[in-house]
DNA sequence: GAAATCCACAACCATATGGTTGTGATGATT
DNA sequence: AATCATCACAACCATATGGTTGTGGATTTC
């Protein structure tokens, strides 16, 4: 899907994340926005974009500034996506401990 | 965090999620991986590689062909950096019943 | 009205990405 | 020994990305 690759495009940049993570604790201008970082306005405005193309940011003019809310919506399917993979990561583990078990067994006087 | 920047630039490619997808129904080689797409062994050869340094896809070299296996553990701060924001479109939800809500009270007995 | 602030458009640059083709190494098959 | 199959390296191409500077349009503010 076009939306999960923006999503997951979107978040792959550290500058981003942080971005995401700023609007956590509520909207913000793009002048705000670019205060913590050692870039360019133009710069942030850039990543504003991208977000806001990727529907993680909701960017509204408000006179002379752009106030930049969080849309986490996206993240659910991503998250969602994701999910379907949970259980490999659990099922690695289940794959380990019956490797261990089964070796266990093997021992038990007699040998591979 | 430079691991998150790789799993998320990953994913970000429709072909690469597709690889991973394949690979929850057991290991692989290139040349099965490469039958399902309409492109060439070297374009999948670099998928896999980008999958193998993002830590998704273990490759082993067996002989004349590469075993790659799915190897779903970094998928697992990916879903944590998401689930942060998980309150954040519950929350928004909340806000839009709220607002209705206050809608409802202010229309008591006021038609719109 | 003049000045300052906030923002994004445009042009540019270096590098990364996703694809191709050509090719050669290495392992299996006959 | 000869051939086939599998894979990855290299070179190349077009486009995208993340950054810069320059600039100018709006909108406050004085």
């Amino acid at each position: 899907m076009i939306q999960l690759d923006a999503t997951f495009a979107a978040l792959a940049d550290p500058t981003r994340r942080a971005i995401l993570a700023r609007l956590t604790e509520g909207p913000a201008s793009i002048a705000e926005l670019t205060k913590p970082f050692d870039v360019s306005q133009q710069a942030i405005s850039k990543h504003v974009a991208v977000l806001d193309r990727a529907g993680l940011v909701r960017k509204r003019r408000e006179g002379r500034i752009s106030r930049c809310e969080l849309d986490a919506a996206p993240l659910e399917s991503a998250a969602d996506w994701i999910a379907h993979y949970k259980s490999f990561w659990a099922a690695k583990l289940d794959r380990l401990e019956t490797y261990l078990n089964t070796q266990a067994e093997n021992q038990d006087g007699e040998a591979s």
